[in-house]
DNA sequence: CCGAAATGGGACCGATTTGGTACGGTTTGA
DNA sequence: TCAAACCGTACCAAATCGGTCCCATTTCGG
């Protein structure tokens, strides 16, 4: 229902604590502990970061997770896209077309396809710093939301691609 | 994974058929022959679209279904409410606060909200009529998407409130 | 050198959602 | 009266989701 899953809710409120004390290093259950969370989903759902890059972990006692990089160089797009995959709406956008199984309506596909452009690039332009401090109302980020958007729909015809998260 | 489900997307596609003749009365098996849909899923949806006011049926011999209003007036945020519900990205959302289980992370809460009410004005902008033609650079609602994103974050304090569809 | 404290990588499981089918009832036009 | 349609709802298999558990591996510290 165009809703994100509630590990990645979770996500953004794990490293939401992370950012606010960016050199520290936080272990599984202290951040579980923190947020009030089961320790086995926090863990998980650390794993999963750092696959994605987002975090760094260090291994051994005394070790723990930090931030791979500044919390307002973290955007949502980038939680999503490691604990959910590519951002695509339909389908046919993740599968580039050919998922189609009834090849019903590819008329529309390059408008979706702009839809979820326009989306995820606003997702971008938010980042793991704005989600934890009250939003103002000319927030520089989340005003450069509003142009991204008109961007990208303004651009060349649509490229149905998903936006691919390199878990490589 | 921020994925409208297959029948909404079928639904975009049943909706763009009958927008390109609005004055025509459709069956179900006919826009299923049409689009190469299976019968029965074609005529589910066409049954939730009811429900949601965006279609109206005439039921008996040479019955069928129309478009309620002009497709210029349906929006893709119309379509995904009518389909799955409430537009709500996360459970905190859509529960008004008091669905946090674990209380986690409140803070962020109304940040969520914020970033849910630009995509579903923006999806707002969208109509079916927009969908089943190829989107030009300057496409009036499509340039307004940007604005109104803009607009829904430089507001006030976020309401965490679902965006509803009336289903009475 | 050993043991405790951590992460890493899975397997696993119940509950829900999704995608699709089926069937009997009701309305309407010819 | 009969067939063409819609209406409602129940049903089902498969996938996903939310969460737990277990064991291997690494590292620090005494």
């Amino acid at each position: 229902m165009i809703r994100i899953n509630r590990e990645t809710d979770y996500a953004t409120a794990i490293l939401g604590v992370m950012a606010a004390e960016p050199d520290e290093r936080f272990s599984a259950s202290g951040l579980a502990a923190r947020r009030g969370l089961p320790g086995p989903v926090v863990s998980k759902i650390l794993k999963q970061l750092v696959r994605g890059g987002l975090l760094r972990s260090h291994r051994g006692a005394k070790g723990g997770y930090s931030l791979a990089r500044d919390a307002g160089a973290i955007s949502i797009a980038e939680v999503i896209m490691a604990m959910e995959g590519p951002i695509a709406l339909t389908d046919c956008i993740e599968g580039g077309g050919e998922a189609c199984q009834f090849h019903a309506h590819c008329v529309l596909s390059t408008n979706w396809s702009r839809i979820n452009d326009a989306i995820y690039r606003a997702l971008q332009d938010v980042s793991i710093k704005d989600m934890i401090e009250p939003l103002t109302d000319d927030h520089p980020g989340l005003r450069n939301l509003g142009r991204h958007v008109r961007d990208s729909l303004g651009g060349s015809a649509g490229q149905a691609k998903a936006f691919r998260f390199d878990h490589g």
